[in-house]
DNA sequence: ATAGTAGACTTGTTTATACAAGTCAATAGT
DNA sequence: ACTATTGACTTGTATAAACAAGTCTACTAT
């Protein structure tokens, strides 16, 4: 399965938007333009831009150009949770020496509670990690995950020190497609306080989140508790006209 | 303008879903049993698709089908993060009876400060709304917003208490095409305190934002500061493979 | 001079077609 | 009985072409 066309296109564009060739406020060059430069149709390279505006890079403007949005000092936040990504991507993405602390990992079965917070269905069999993701030395996330076992019979504690989605692609074959995500401010739990690095606060920004693989089975319940100074999301949204 | 076509193919299969007309797990029709019933083109039904599936309704598979990953209970959070919506519009589609109330109301110069928080150029003229959100008797939302007054010079106080947004596109015609969203946990001000039912809480959620016109104009800045518990965010995300 | 328009751009929508590639059940061959 | 393969489905990608509609400049007629 070879990458789709427009993905090299998408990739290009969006570094030479984050590596400031284009400055907020200019203008692409035309779909036209484009088509020539990658030797492709204007769908190809409408699909390319339409990724890159649904991520809030470029704004496109009906009978003038495609505007670029993205200003590197609104665009620094630690994580994205417009697209989904692990830990150890968003720590590359921001050149940052990061460590993961296993401190719970075990088997559990999915009781009635655990069903409602989660959305396994009661009776299924899970890996119950927990991590602690640390930025230098600094605790950020508390991170607590269920994975179905029967999706990931070999999850073991190396791996989930490691990476957890590389094991997942590379290993195992499986491609990760779609997932839910709920945000959310909560009271600090016993956990947060002896984990992270709360300087005295009392609260945590969660983050919540159902990931589905491609045949369509929930794998993972994820809810990731970040210390609420150090971390913000940034989103783009497209308005639905109304009525 | 007319409505495209794919609108009320996404506004239909939108609604089956979420009036229950498909549970969770269930498969939509092929896109060519849809082709028929719409007499539209793969292409036109694959956009409406595309729409929902960017929503986290929908989770197309490869070779099998399209599968409903909405469920009521999952999806029932009051604010949804992933569009564009109006406190009046979320209201309306919880069927709640809701009130605002204007609690600030002025014009402001934009000074240094003010520019590194909004993103507005510094001695841009601002209208500055503060306004409360109230879900029956609860005040919920304590919202601040900037506005360019060059973008919309009629703006007063009747018009904040009711719906800005109406104004801006039913009355200036103005439509409103992109928005960059930021969320985060922050300590209760004294604001929030003073306005919010709390309820002995220290800390609110946060959801910033810069809002764009369709001709690259910035012209709005929000500050939805959000009783914790009463409030979610739900968000979906498509995974980009990597490298 | 000024208003209006024509035309050359831009992006937005839709059709039509072809093939690639994943899924799944029925069938054929052993 | 079991395996392999075929074929009919599904969604995914890409091309090509046409027209709609918004923007902006330059020119034209008054």
């Amino acid at each position: 399965m070879p990458a789709p066309k427009y993905e090299p296109i998408y990739k290009e564009i969006r570094n030479e938007i984050l590596s400031g060739v284009y400055a907020f406020g200019d203008y692409l060059p035309s779909e036209n333009e484009y088509t020539q430069k990658y030797g492709c149709t204007r769908n190809t390279i409408r699909r390319a831009i339409g990724l890159l505006s649904a991520e809030g890079l470029l704004l496109p403007q009906h009978g003038r150009g495609v505007q670029v949005i993205y200003s590197p000092e609104t665009g620094k936040s630690l994580f994205t949770v417009g697209g989904i990504e692990s830990f150890s991507e968003a720590a590359s993405r921001n050149s940052l020496r990061v460590k993961t602390r296993v401190v719970g990992f075990e088997e559990v079965t999915a009781d009635e509670k655990l069903s409602r917070k989660t959305g396994f269905d009661p009776g299924k069999e899970l890996f119950h990690v927990q991590r602690i993701r640390m930025f230098g030395n600094k605790p950020i996330i508390f991170d607590e995950n269920w994975f179905l076992k029967s999706e990931m019979p070999g999850l073991n504690e190396k791996i989930a020190a490691a990476s957890i989605y590389r094991y997942l692609e590379n290993e195992l074959g499986m491609t990760i497609t779609t997932s839910k995500r709920r945000v959310s401010a909560e009271k600090a739990i016993p956990e947060d306080i002896r984990y992270l690095a709360l300087h005295g606060l009392d609260f945590v920004l969660v983050v919540t989140g159902q990931v589905f693989n491609s045949r369509g089975v929930m794998f993972e319940f994820t809810q990731s508790r970040h210390v609420p100074d150090q971390v913000c999301f940034i989103e783009s949204a497209i308005r639905q006209k109304i009525s």
